[in-house]
DNA sequence: CGTATTATTGCAACATAATCGCAATAAAAT
DNA sequence: ATTTTATTGCGATTATGTTGCAATAATACG
């Protein structure tokens, strides 16, 4: 299962890659210049979660955005941050806030996911 | 818009007591007696949270997940804790373990969903 | 009690997010 | 140039959650 260049994995990428904030799929789509299919979007997306080049969060409103995030390497310690959703704008961001828990015996964590919601500094104003 | 009392809402917070684990709506389906119309349930739900006596969790899955935390009063402090899901076992559990974190300069943080997946410790034997 | 008010319910329809099967296309290997 | 197969587009499908509306029933009030 050997991966591809095509342009629309390009064009997806280098959107995100642009982007200050985590996007969802239909913000995605419309942001592209060229006309991609949803599916196909998905599935680029998908793709990029499984080779690491792109994170996922899922929202509060149960949609789910997508990152590339490149101050966040995955050293052991840091290696999930907060989210923040701003209500009054509707964006995502990555703050650079390390997500700390101490969890019980037995436990395996093996994902979080964490988002803050409210206003962000832009909208507080 | 005063609440009243009904066969319906009582089962629904019964089932909700007695659980330890955050239900969804279709789990909430299943484990009832009674046979309770899906959107009458996300009604009975959503009154819940409004009048603060459930809370909503929304997973990595997108859905929404529901529990009554006796435990975590809101207070000031602890007022958000973390969720745990098990991905053996499929549940959504309150940990006692409040969220912590530093938010920037202008944010206004409304609320938190903080879910950690993995494997719980009954999983993990 | 009996009646009026209106919160609640069930049903069907709707909206949206995300996925999947399948045939067509095109990137990479030979 | 040809073969292989990853990728794409399309349509259909699944799932979650909400909404409009008429019917029901809980509560208040005489």
């Amino acid at each position: 299962m050997n991966r591809r260049n095509t342009p629309t994995k390009e064009a997806v990428l280098s959107l995100l890659s642009s982007s200050k904030k985590a996007l969802s799929q239909d913000a995605i789509e419309r942001q592209l210049d060229i006309k991609i299919n949803r599916a196909t979007i998905y599935r680029v997306l998908n793709r990029f979660c499984e080779d690491d080049l792109v994170h996922r969060i899922v929202a509060e409103d149960g949609k789910q955005y997508f990152a590339i995030c490149k101050k966040c390497e995955p050293s052991e310690k840091t290696k999930y941050h907060f989210h923040f959703r701003c209500l009054s704008c509707d964006t995502i961001e990555c703050l650079k806030i390390p997500v700390q828990y101490s969890i019980p015996e037995g436990y395996e964590v093996q994902n979080a996911n964490c988002v803050l919601t409210g206003t962000c500094n832009d909208c507080s104003l």
